[in-house]
DNA sequence: ACGAAGTAGAATCTCGATAAAAAAAGCTGA
DNA sequence: TCAGCTTTTTTTATCGAGATTCTACTTCGT
């Protein structure tokens, strides 16, 4: 399948390979939008970057585009996919198209084991700190891999590993709009408060419920977004500039 | 994304790279069951088979395997995902839950240019042999792309490139399946009615009624897999070989 | 000046060879 | 006979150079 964190290949002790490093630091590096102020991938610049050959550079480079992270012309290299409104827009709708049917059959066939998995991704969401601490202005990394892996514990007994892949690349590319438009804590925007309850209403069953609080949450997030959108998003800046009036 | 027909990089009349040729050679075989007698695909193999290098058979490989359709393990190369009836039936389900929203969303959504490129797709449907005229034991590659055409047609107006590359995605992982049990034209199976009511439906804004249909002919074919396979596969067999009391 | 054709430069893509790893075969000693 | 180790063979993964293609700039003609 095409999702991010199940990578196979080096997960069972086998040695990892060039090509899958670069893939794994690549991917990171994208999804925590370190990347937005280039606009075209050239070869030669992640090789100088991640110290590999071309050709474990053009694997990865390869795997990401058929993942859809990244777009590719035949003889015309890698390029990031701009982000636009529309797409932001698409992008919400379908997600929460599919996190509603993949909530619904979790909840649906639960067990002990994914209760259990439940409450510890909340737990450790609840420990980790949004914002660096010494650096209010950045994202915790932390804390995005525990969110990633929140939503991921919501839809795990859907009993499709095929849905659970897509909808951790959908996943993938919210996460990339919510880093470039630097989502602010929000006007007293609750994080934390908003995955309680869709946590709970999971927990106990009323599917109604968990989904309408989940389709909010993304909801609003993607609104959020769409407002940074909106107001002038410039990829080449480093730092989000806000107020171009 | 990582969908499959909709491959990008040669489409608008660039040139194609090898690695492309070969990656759209290999998936058309892949699709069209020629290589099941395969377990495991050494880059040497590949190589004589398609006539490149190592390079572009090696990116060729790695976006098949980011797709799903092949496996890979890091320093042990690409094999072919090995079929089960669990994995079918899992895929299945998956299928129905995505192209029922898919198609409900398409019928919500249609317009004039939607329908027209139904009927489209249906007539020509209609018009091709399911099986080769002068060799009536294997499927005729050309109704096999009419087929899917016909079923993109479908959820074409969904309004998510997203969710009509996943349900790309699942359709050649079904196909696979399908090609793989030689799907016979089963005792007295009305192929070309299932799709027709389905489309009448859909064009008559049937939504109910066209997702009855359309997820009925999916789990009918479903289920005459699952006899194949459940009767005994060996892919090490080059024709299907069946009755193996 | 403006647009088309031509030309240097840069980037992608591909090949062949080499290094590294895994699988297979052979060997030894109970 | 067989488990465990060593050697050989096979296969994968990587590098560096070269061929092909694209891009941007210059030049020429109207």
């Amino acid at each position: 399948m095409a999702n991010g964190s199940t990578e196979p290949g080096q997960s069972k002790g086998g040695k990892s390979t060039l090509a899958s490093s670069v893939y794994q630091q690549l991917r990171d590096d994208l999804l925590r939008g370190a990347l937005e102020s280039e606009t075209k991938l050239r070869v030669e610049w992640v090789v100088s970057r991640y110290g590999a050959g071309a050709s474990p550079v053009r694997e990865a480079l390869n795997r990401l585009a058929a993942e859809g992270l990244l777009g590719r012309h035949d003889q015309r290299g890698f390029f990031l996919m701009p982000v636009s409104a529309a797409e932001l827009e698409e992008l919400t709708r379908t997600r929460c198209w599919l996190e509603e049917r993949a909530l619904r059959e979790s909840i649906a066939h639960r067990t002990a084991e994914w209760e259990e998995q439940l409450v510890l991704a909340l737990h450790r969401l609840a420990r980790a700190e949004r914002r660096l601490p010494d650096d209010p202005t950045t994202n915790n990394p932390e804390w995005e891999k525990l969110h990633r892996a929140f939503h991921r514990a919501l839809i795990a007994a859907c009993r499709s590993h095929w849905l659970i892949g897509f909808c951790d690349q959908l996943s993938d590319q919210a996460s990339r709009y919510r880093l470039i438009a630097q989502n602010a804590p929000g006007a007293g925007r609750d994080d934390l408060g908003e995955h309680r309850i869709i946590a709970e209403r999971a927990l106990d069953g009323d599917a109604d419920g968990a989904v309408e609080a989940l389709l909010n949450h993304y909801r609003i997030t993607a609104a959020m977004c769409m407002e940074r959108l909106a107001q002038g998003y410039d990829p080449r800046a480093g730092k989000s500039q806000r107020g171009r009036k």
